[in-house]
Parts: C-alpha cells; structure tokens; sequence
DNA sequence: ATAACATATGTTCAATCATTCATATGTATG
DNA sequence: CATACATATGAATGATTGAACATATGTTAT
C-alpha cells in the first residue's frame, strides 16, 4: 500500500539530504494491519452519538431501549451502533430476559475519551 | 436535539423504576456542543492518512511534500488532510522559504494515540 | 401455541468524506 | 519580471456511513 519510491524524486529533494531519517521513521512506523486497527478504534469514538452511548455506559450498564429514550433516537438506530462498538470490543453484554445490558468493555474506553475530553475543553 | 419525552414511554419501563438514576445520567452528560467537538476530535483520528501523517510528525517536523514521499500518496492528498489536521488543532505549522513544516501541536495527540495503540495491541 | 415485548438485522437513501485533477497562491532566484 | 518549485484550494467523483423503515429473531407469560 504505502510505497516509498525515494529514487523517484525529482523535485523535493529534502529527504535525499536526510535519508538515514527516513529509514528510521520506516522501522518506527507501526505496520499497515495496526495503523488500520488503530483509525477503525478511532472511528468509533468519531460520532457523537456513539460518543452519547458510551457516557451513558460510564455511569452504569443499560439496556438497549432505555438508552434510546435517553438519547432520543429509535431503538434500531442505538442497536446498530451498539453492534459497531460490540465488533470493536468497546462493549460488552449480557441477556436477562427479553433485556440486553451493555456495558464498557475495559477501562482503555474510559481512558481515551477523558483524553479526548481533556483535549476540547481548553 | 436530544429529547426525553419520558412521560411518552409505552414499553419498556425500566426507567420508570429508576428515574432518579436517569436525571443523574441527564446530569453527568457534557452539553452537546462539548459531545459534538468530542466527536469531530476522534474523526480525525478515525483515518488511517491521517493517523499515519501523526505518526510520523511524532518523531520529528516534516514538509508536506515529504509526508507525501513517505505514505506514497499525492501531495495534494496530504495538503488537504493536513488542512483538518490543523483546523482541529491537532498539528501547527511555520514556514520557512518555500517549504512549510508541520508539527504536532500538542502532546494530547501523543497520549490519545498511545491509548488507542495499547487498545489495539491487545 | 399465541401474544407481547426487547433486540437484531437487511435494505435504502441522503449526507459526508477521501482522493484526484486542475489550478491558484506564495516564495525564492536569476 | 519570469521561471521554478512548494503548498493550497476548488470542483468532481466514488466510497463510506448514520439513520429510517420494515421485518426477523429471541424471550417470557398466558
């Protein structure tokens, strides 16, 4: 995918002034399977209304339809994103009865929100 | 934008039986301004361009034609992604001559990436 | 088994987005 | 001022995506 054709350059040149640089930044740079894992996570915390779900499940687990009443959408709608933030070990569930309480999946959720938070409240 | 009409619920009651734990979850909820601007935060790590243009602006300032060299990708890709990275906040720049470096603007974006990376590593 | 309810899923559609291409802007140099 | 180069930007386009709607699946109670 990410091709580095440095013999190729005609015109910026900067790099070839440089080049032990670059091989470093290559050894440094994660491998194309973990950058992608990494923006997918992201994603996942890229729509506020998964962002909403995910405050809610901070304070405690709940169930599908009452996390539809808080945020004021259609069951469906929170379901499907429900089942991203599953897919991508974000949440987790458990059934009792007709219910489904879903739940954080680890701390790392909480971590990189509050990050994020910090971030956009200066 | 988000309604709780929790005298309109038909179905699923469960709410009902705890209503003081809704108008805490109402409570601990940032406004939505704060949500939104959390989520366009995390879009533009949800890229993996972008995640890859960071990566490489965490070992040193670059231009954006060499940025362009080292993920293959067009210049114009790059200055355009570039473009969001900065309106975000997440990479500043000075100009020297022709060339303009970019470089991260803060060490939030390391800490939030780290996260993510030790999420994904798992 | 049937009805009622909670959740999940498949499809469709409008909106958003990343990239490309063409072109403009800005900067140094002859 | 003209040329070369580095970067930025506007328009067009194909791909992705969030939500709506309809419907299916799973669970409980009668």
């Amino acid at each position: 995918m990410v091709q580095n054709n440095f013999e190729d350059i005609e015109r910026c040149d900067y790099i070839h002034a440089r080049s032990e640089k670059v091989e470093e930044l290559d050894q440094l740079m994660p491998d194309d399977e973990k950058l992608y894992n990494l923006a997918e996570l992201f994603k996942m915390f890229g729509d506020s209304t998964r962002i909403r779900i995910l405050f809610v499940l901070f304070e405690s687990e709940m169930c599908v339809c009452n996390i539809a009443q808080l945020l004021g959408m259609t069951q469906s709608a929170i379901s499907h994103q429900l089942r991203a933030l599953k897919q991508s070990g974000l949440v987790k569930y458990r059934r009792d009865g007709k219910t489904v309480y879903y739940s954080l999946a680890d701390s790392h959720v909480r971590t990189i929100i509050n990050q994020g938070f910090e971030h956009v409240c200066e």
